[in-house]
DNA sequence: CTGAAAGCGCTTACAG
DNA sequence: CTGAAAGCGCTTACAG
């Protein structure tokens, strides 16, 4: 490999000078910095990653801890790890991925051997073991997620409870009365899992707040189940729903669209249907539906924004929330006239 | 950081005992590498990874080019990148995630920095420019795929060829004359991508070796062109196949297998399907499908470990096939009495 | 405006 | 069996 010896013989100055043409950490002369950049491109000359980590300096090295769980998503989990390398990327950060097996032991790893400057979490879960490390490590860290004790951490996520009454005043704005929302599989709310019960609980107090009843259904990611969430609320509210959230996964999305459309449902004549927190693109559906999007690039570009500040200077501890919007794309009007 | 000089101090002996107890290169007496040891976990010690890379040692870091064009599918593409990194965990190596903006840019900084010890490129096109930049290079890397030119390289992959004969041949062997593929998207065989030409070919040249007509039909994501797909291979044919191979997508195959079950055709009574290099699990599908699996998990550690052996000794450049495997799911049996 | 030199934290010949 | 010291390739005070 070539070293910024070879680049100082080649360009006729000492290394320092190198250096400091390439860094541009001092003032040098037009004519002498050029000279240098010639000769390190004309070498292919980098830096050596590990002198430059040595010398206490950054390591431009991010860890990103994403473990992936049954029950994840696997596309939603690629679109989080994807954004969070290229955000990291706009701050001339590579990023060291780490996965399930060793998600406690890999960080400890990469964090105390002063192999990164610092970790993102993806996938956080209420009592998730990462936080207590992330707390015990003291390394700049930045959760996507949420955990129960949020105390001493950096946390971004979408703010679930502001999408779930987004949902729902959206569908009674419009006047409808009847609506239900089909969650996530039920072993997802067993587990500790972080965001649907979130949504699941503010769903349900939008819809009390609001006097109308709430009936949230948790639905597996089988035909069967879908096709028994669907009679459940119906039966429940004692008649068709007018407006349905979604608040599942892709396939159970797809699956109860294509039951509703083989009874002869309507949408949105018959039924309004909103998709939250979703992280697949909702315009692909049959029908394409109005989404409030689960924005991995925006949660992604802030956690390696409020990473890379806490590189730079202390950063106060908070949980900060990314405001949901509302994506139209025709699945929404207001109710049938009874 | 606790450093060295810590722990030597701690364990009252010089930093060269710490690092040959730790590193086990040379014999230390019983006591004092207990010694160490014991003053190392307290205070919680890794030798720092800067200054290991500087020795000229190895970073322990491997870089794994996984771009993500339109069209590979995000699930596939998750278990290769996870299969990648846990078979480089087996060898205490971590992993430097790059994706799509920066392939060449990205790899050429990685190693030119000497940052990583070598390489792993996942998702090879036919012409590939990585493919050009590895042989540039000159660092220990191993493609996933195979492109056009593999003068110089190492490369591993499902032998797709065989995969197509040991499909058909299944297929004849029980009887089967009207046998037909449906394939990927028609964009996937336009852009250079890598093995299901491939498949095609060896497919429609297993059925002429046979003396059984080639029925083959590229089919996009959407119901209209599986159905569209289906009725074509019925047109072609003459008759309705006995025997069906799917070389595409978890979408599209469950679509074919919801079209085929509305118009009342049974499996394996009907029909016997078989799902080729599939990297899913086709017992979820509706009925559970005979595959052929695309393996991830043995295509990743084999590359992990011929990019490992590239790092002790040179490795003669060739492309490594692995065997194809049938896993049976009770959807493949004798065609039905004409 | 530029250079000589110290030092980052290791590993590993070289001594003893 | 163990230690003192060189050196990996940088960055950055310290001189001039």
């Amino acid at each position: 490999m070539v070293s910024i010896h070879d680049v100082a013989q080649a360009a006729g100055v000492s290394i320092s000078t190198v250096s400091y043409s390439l860094t541009g950490k001092r003032s040098i002369t037009e004519s002498t910095r050029l000279r240098v950049e010639e000769a390190a491109n004309a070498l292919g000359y980098r830096a050596n990653a590990g002198a430059r980590m040595l010398k206490g300096a950054r390591t431009n090295l991010l860890a990103l801890s994403a473990p992936l769980h049954a029950g994840t998503h696997a596309p939603a989990h690629m679109t989080f790890v994807l954004a969070v390398v290229n955000a990291a990327r706009e701050y001339d950060y590579d990023v060291v991925l780490l996965t399930q097996d060793d998600a406690t032991d890999g960080l400890r790893r990469v964090s105390q051997s002063s192999l990164v400057d610092g970790i993102v979490l993806l996938d956080v879960s209420t009592t998730d073991e990462r936080a207590d490390l992330v707390r015990e490590l003291g390394v700049p860290a930045t959760l996507v997620g949420v955990p129960a004790d949020t105390d001493g951490l950096v946390c971004v996520d979408l703010d679930f409870e502001r999408s779930a009454w987004l949902a729902v005043e959206r569908l009674l704005a419009l006047g409808h009365r009847r609506i239900a929302c089909i969650g996530q599989s039920p072993a997802i709310y067993e587990r500790g899992s972080n965001f649907p019960p979130r949504f699941r609980d503010a769903f349900i107090a939008a819809c009390e707040a609001n006097g109308v009843e709430p009936v949230f259904r948790a639905c597996a990611e089988d035909a069967g189940s879908v096709v028994r969430a669907l009679d459940d609320i119906e039966a429940q509210l004692g008649a068709a729903p007018t407006g349905l959230v979604f608040q599942s996964n892709e396939p159970v999305q797809a699956m109860a669209l294509d039951v509703l459309a083989r009874r002869g449902v309507r949408i949105p004549e018959d039924l309004s249907v909103i998709s939250a927190c979703s992280s697949f693109d909702t315009a692909h559906l049959e029908p394409a539906i109005d989404v409030i999007p689960l924005p991995a690039e925006q949660s992604c570009a802030r956690a390696i924004a409020l990473t890379m500040r806490q590189l730079e200077t202390p950063v106060e501890p908070h949980v900060e929330l990314i405001e949901p919007w509302f994506v139209e794309y025709g699945s929404v009007a207001a109710p049938p006239a009874d």
